[in-house]
DNA sequence: GATGAATGAGTCTTCATTCAT
DNA sequence: AATGAATGAAGACTCATTCAT
């Protein structure tokens, strides 16, 4: 079955295999045998392709973060005001639990990995920093900065541990909505107190 | 080297060097060797006391619950106001952060394995809701029913994500003390929002 | 609790445990805390009276052999027939069978393991002789020297291969004694097709 | 090393390592490694063929069985008189004593821990009433129903039993073969004594 | 005389990696 | 490009033995 041009294809597949298997059965019981059966592969493409399985999980969360800010950029415009932006910005970060229930609870088991692998914790913190930073720049044009840090600060930790208990509750469709609608409120609010 | 009454005394080893463990390596690469190497003892100790390392691992979650239980109870007396309550909330909560660094690392490690292991999810969310109720109640003696939920809710949230990006951005002590703050600024703010 | 000659009474206590023990779990899976546990003794006992497992094993075996021994000495007197002697040596061999049931799985477990432990092998083939003897010399007193031989052979082989065929088969009580009939009517057909 | 088409090769290596090692050092102490050691493989290769150890030792039985039938039905043809058919089964009965030392100990080992495991119990139960009702159709052509059934039984345990004391008085080449000629003399008394 | 806490070697099993095909 | 057979180190667990009490 020598195919030339297979690379991106088989890596995707792969990485999609590897969120499926991490969300079934946790990233402890997640096995290089696991996710080559959920690709359909055989177990010895992926040190072919990504040099072992701490490359397929690096890559994985790579691309979970893309997705991410993908998420945002697609709903922003040039002509989209502070408000806006920071509602986009709530909603792309639920969106990771409406669209595929499957990234959130492996976005998780990264989180806790992330803590002992100096890899993974360089990954997380890019997207710490990136979703404090979005929300800061944000905030900016509706107040001082001062106060859009502290506002951004807060809500960044809102927004996590609304989606952090979500998850950890293993709620149904309608309660991430409920959530989702709780972090906008909160955003609501910030700008509502501190804004000019 | 049998003794008796060492009982007690052998479990809260093994128990402490399971928190060390978890923290040091992370859940994955906890084993059994690196336990009872932490603890001074053999390998076979903890199947004899805990019946193997699973119930270790339930023992220390259940240990970790309950000092947070404990932590709290210390601080109220029956002459603590509503608002006092609710400082010595967060701060317990928080106390985990600052008594023992060790904690914090194993307790992300333990709620993210809870998706994937029913007992450790019963634990967990036995946590979960005692924050919620803990908070529900002292809002409720400073606002109206509906009030006094969505405040705790929000608060919850709040304390679960500072508390969060905290250990995950490996916070050193000052900042940690900064998120208590502005977890106890936020519990100001929804009194004052919504109190009578 | 320390009492004076209690060592013949804790001995068999432990003896019959191992018998029990084997018969329930079978000899692999017959470890020093099931017997322990069965005799409501404590494990080191077992190294006390026996030096080790093994020490308690063989002394198990050489109580299955003696009670053997004895169950045939008790029905024989001086004024016994010959035909009556052989009657009582196929009574004695399945008795194995009907007093106790343990016994007999028990029994089984030590011959196959006799082939691998020459203190076994050496205490079982003391049984197999004298069961051979016993019937050479009855058959003697029939026969002539050279049939009789011949018969004793046979006729130890058919109590053995009925013996063994009712203990794997999980025989009840009535099949027990069904071979048995067959058995004494194969010494009869022994007596009258070699009998002068 | 990877080649393919080696699976029927590797089960059949790994097969008669069993039934090598169980003979060489019983059942009990047969591991995972003296397997492998005697196939020239690792360990890992018993999981991967046979699920682990107990299904190498189930397929182990299976195959000692299927010898043995096989080992009968080489020798029938459809111009087989009743009386050679009996001796062929006695020959096939015996052939496992003379073929192959090992395969005898190994059997005794099996049969003791039957008593035990339950799937092993049901393949032995499969042998025990092959012979018998191999024995009883021969012997059925040569007598009335009630007697072939009588003498099969008998037969059988006749066969059983001259096995068992050969092996276990780990007889010589001569004395299997002594065996073998009583239990021939002793199927022909049967049809003397029964046969119309 | 008797206990059972403690040990640690040994067992089975899992699994990431390698590599011949 | 892709497979999956094979390895062997590492894991959890068992258990006979020891020995302080």
């Amino acid at each position: 079955m020598p195919k030339v041009g297979m690379e991106p294809v088989r890596r995707q597949q792969l990485i999609d295999a590897t969120i499926e298997s991490v969300a079934e059965f946790g990233l402890q019981a997640t096995t290089i045998n696991s996710i080559s059966k959920k690709a359909g592969l055989s177990s010895g493409i992926i040190s072919h392709y990504f040099a072992g399985k701490q490359g397929l999980i690096e890559a994985t969360v790579r691309y979970l973060l893309t997705s991410l800010k993908r998420a945002l950029i697609e709903r922003v415009t040039t002509t989209t005001t502070p408000q806006q932006r920071l509602m986009y910005i709530v909603e792309a970060n639920f969106a990771r639990l409406q669209q595929q229930s499957d990234t959130t609870k492996t976005w998780l088991s990264f989180w806790a990995q992330s803590m002992h692998d100096v890899q993974l914790h360089r990954l997380q913190n890019v997207n710490s920093r990136r979703l404090y930073s979005n929300l800061a720049c944000s905030f900016r044009s509706l107040m001082n900065a001062s106060d859009a840090k502290l506002a951004a600060e807060l809500c960044a930790a809102m927004i996590d541990g609304l989606w952090l208990r979500a998850v950890l509750s293993k709620s149904d469709q309608d309660q991430f909505e409920h959530c989702e609608q709780l972090a906008k409120g909160y955003v609501n609010s910030l700008i509502k107190q501190y804004g000019a």
